[in-house]
DNA sequence: TAAAAATACTCCATAGGTATTTTAT
DNA sequence: ATAAAATACCTATGGAGTATTTTTA
């Protein structure tokens, strides 16, 4: 059984007459008759009651065609489905990133995206590293804003801007009155860090030359679950931290009574990248959303690749 | 598209391997890989996110599929359907007959069917002959036992067989000391008539040698609309009748004080025949009806043909 | 007799097969 | 290195066409 031969049952039992249905199947009569005929000797009953006046269809019939004609429906519907998804900027796009980017790139790109991909219907989330990685694998999310490699096997990454630390101290900081800051000057700090579910804890270690060692007696007590959190204990005077400069042009962080500062040390940033499984098939779409994010970037952050 | 190629979209979808896939169908690797190929080119869309490690369905095969799915289902529903249907014996069978002889036949042949052909689902109904022959037209019914020969086009019929009227009159009827009745006594009785939508009034009208006219005055208030009332009628003494063979076994008719008398005249029966389109395509049941009706007739009745 | 479906036959598009290559882990 | 999908290329089934016959109202 074949999908064109329920198209033929159906319209000949629309016309009720061979001929006629032929046409509108665009096949000749004696096709359309064989297709037929095979048809009913294949399902052992007979669909049409004809003489050389009329075609009329018999009860089985009547029971296919019912199904026949939803058979149809449903293979149409294929068809229409696919030419919805066909625009490659059109349908979901699930993009994960990490906590310490997300509350800070998201509102940068959403709006243009918005414009410029209507059709696009973009879904973020917002998770640690290993579990966008995880949702990665399991396709769950179609790619990740990530600071980190993409390390997981058939899993690639698009580099999108070096996004460089900044110091947060309290006003009152001795560093007030110092016009660069260097590595050695954050040798000397108390440093706050994030919970090391974050990438940016490892990383600000990295910058800072601590150790797990260095940290475990000090700041067991101060591991913040987000930057917010961390900011307020830098203006209650706990101690300093860094952060990512797409965060210095928040409200919160001005409004809060802490000093952001310039770090004059070249290699202190992150590496911000998309990354997606290589069989991702909608290149077209990650490569619009590059190009977004690429275009909307403030100069506090230097774009990369493209 | 085709109903196979969505069969190996849900086999795919299911082993998310395409070897096993292709195993499952019956078919070789190389070709169900070249078939989902060309239906993704086709629909424009990548239905499946493959690696060599593994098959993922895409969200837009996700929707794909679930049409696919109900498509196949319909598909196989026709062939459940047919397979339902393939017996001759099995399914719908729709068979009118005229009032004068369906309340007295029927009963006959109805056990004997249920009987030999358990699943035959025999639809009965009762109207005057040419309503019958305008729904065998229609295809509303599939066969009708008629009293008259098949006059439409398109229509074939089957003898059954002879059924001779006999005489009905009152108890205290000058005839009941007579031993044979002739076509002479019948002229000179008052004879009581079915409405003439009833096949049976004409016959009884040639039988006797009666014209419209000879009815006009003597009949017109008293043409009944069932052979039961017309016996109430000959009981009552407005006349006699004549009446079908196979109405003389009934109940009725021997407790309404009436009396039934055998004819002596060769011609003076009809012939019951089952009327049917002659493209009818379920020739079997209706030759399985015609042998049942000639194996359960009283010997009342003379059977020919077969 | 005329209209319609069925048959006879020929052709070619394409589903399907085997052998092999490419790809990604 | 290996497992799996993709590609190349050949074969053959069966869908479609034209011409003709059969059927039946």
């Amino acid at each position: 059984m074949n999908l064109r031969d329920l198209k033929y049952l159906v319209a000949v039992a629309e016309t009720r007459h061979f001929g006629r249905a032929a046409e509108r199947c665009f096949v000749s009569q004696p096709t359309l008759s064989s297709q037929i005929k095979k048809l009913e000797e294949h399902l052992g009953v007979t669909i049409f009651e004809r003489t050389n006046r009329s075609v009329v269809v018999t009860p089985v019939g009547m029971a296919i065609m019912e199904h026949a004609r939803k058979s149809i429906e449903q293979a149409e519907a294929i068809e229409q489905t696919a030419r919805l998804h066909q625009d490659p900027m059109a349908g979901p796009l699930r993009i994960g990133s990490i906590p310490t980017l997300s509350p800070y790139l998201i509102p940068l790109i959403f709006q243009p995206l918005k414009v410029r991909y209507p059709r696009l219907r973009l879904v973020f989330s917002d998770e640690v590293t290993r579990t966008l990685e995880l949702r990665l694998a399991n396709h769950e999310i179609d790619a990740a804003l990530l600071a980190t490699p993409a390390r997981d096997q058939g899993l690639d990454e698009i580099p999108l801007f070096e996004e460089p630390f900044w110091l947060v101290h309290p006003h009152n900081h001795p560093l007030y009155t110092k016009d660069e800051i260097t590595r050695s000057d954050l040798k000397k700090l108390e440093m706050l860090l994030l919970s090391d579910a974050h990438c940016l804890s490892r990383q600000v270690m990295e910058v800072c030359r601590l150790t797990d060692r260095n940290l475990v007696d000090s700041m067991e007590d101060l591991r913040a679950f987000g930057l917010e959190t961390l900011i307020q204990l830098v203006s209650a005077g706990f101690g300093c931290t860094l952060v990512p400069a797409l965060t210095i042009n928040s409200n919160w962080l001005t409004g809060s009574g802490v000093v952001a500062r310039k770090l004059e040390i070249p290699e202190a940033y992150r590496l911000i990248r998309l990354v997606h499984r290589t069989s991702f098939p909608r290149t077209q779409a990650l490569q619009a959303l590059v190009q977004v994010i690429r275009d909307s970037l403030p100069n506090t952050v230097r774009s990369v690749g493209g």
